[in-house]
DNA sequence: GTCTATACAGCGATAGAC
DNA sequence: GTCTATCGCTGTATAGAC
């Protein structure tokens, strides 16, 4: 392993399973296959950098693969609010797969990686509301539809997963996306 | 202090506040004001009976305050799931409060609370369904839009603590409300 | 029933050899 | 860069005096 970001998957899936403090230097030695010193070789800062470092990591990739497209869709086209969707069901495992910022978002966690959290979801709710004023909507509707949107993700996730039914993850997923659409 | 219940509020705000694994026994002594030779006389079975102790309690309540009363909706009253709703916006305080079933939900407490976690959340949609249904909605329709709203309040919080504006809850919360009584 | 003292394991983090 | 060894601390849990 060469550089950090190789460990930086391995972290986010500790992470998820266990949560911050939850997830034990063992453990991410465990996950990532390397020992302690390697670990704070590439992350000096110990948990807390590689929290910060898998953070930075799923916000990248949603803002590639979920805020631009949403950003740039072209009026009129629901494709893009469809494709978030999709994305959205095989990204978070339909429900089996914890989303990271939302459940630092209930624990203590909240205020260390605040900025983060919270520029996470807005990007969300702001990129969404973009492409549903695309797709037609005004505001404040179209805004007020995002935050429903995005709300409903992550209570699915946590419905789905206490209920250890990913049906119903899909289900609420599938009711707002027949919403939008009507 | 004479008997274990008189402990369980304050076990239930530091266990909402920092999670389970995030609770030290230091601080459950600090928010109970006993020691640790006290809560292990009324919890021999250490934090998992503590946390088994606060889950039941919260479950009690919400049988109280909020399943039976949707249970025993008359036919044709709305009132009921409106007080659901003020009842919900009261007790997760617009958002600020954790809910425990929910936050355990997400993390690997959910094992080993599973059988009290998913009877919470089985118990909340039947009950609403059955008031939908007394409202004049049909199923599969009454348990699917339980379902949404249980998740609406779930994600609700999430989003609300990850953003600090406690509005949201509401704002997410009088959306499902005004969709019921449409 | 409540306290203090304590056991012992595991924690995050560091040092230094290689 | 990666490892092992180790530090100091805090964790949960227990024992026993009062």
């Amino acid at each position: 392993m060469t550089d950090r970001s190789a460990a930086i998957p391995a972290l986010a899936e500790a992470f998820r399973e266990h949560g911050f403090e939850g997830a034990s230097l063992a453990q991410l030695c465990a996950a990532t296959g390397l020992g302690k010193g390697s670990l704070y070789h590439f992350f000096p800062g110990g948990k807390e950098e590689m929290a910060a470092a898998v953070l930075a990591d799923v916000d990248a990739w949603f803002t590639g693969a979920i805020f631009e497209p949403l950003r740039n869709a072209p009026a009129g086209d629901p494709a893009a609010i469809s494709a978030m969707f999709d994305a959205v069901v095989d990204y978070f495992k339909s429900g089996r797969r914890v989303c990271l910022a939302g459940a630092f978002a209930l624990g203590r966690e909240r205020d260390r990686f605040a900025d983060v959290i919270r520029g996470y979801f807005e990007q969300w709710i702001t990129s969404l509301a973009a492409a549903l004023r695309s797709g037609g909507q005004r505001e404040p509707g179209a805004t007020a539809a995002a935050i429903e949107v995005v709300a409903a993700v992550q209570g699915g996730i946590v419905l789905s997963r206490a209920l250890n039914e990913p049906e119903i993850f899909r289900q609420v997923i599938e009711r707002q996306r027949a919403r939008l659409h009507a």
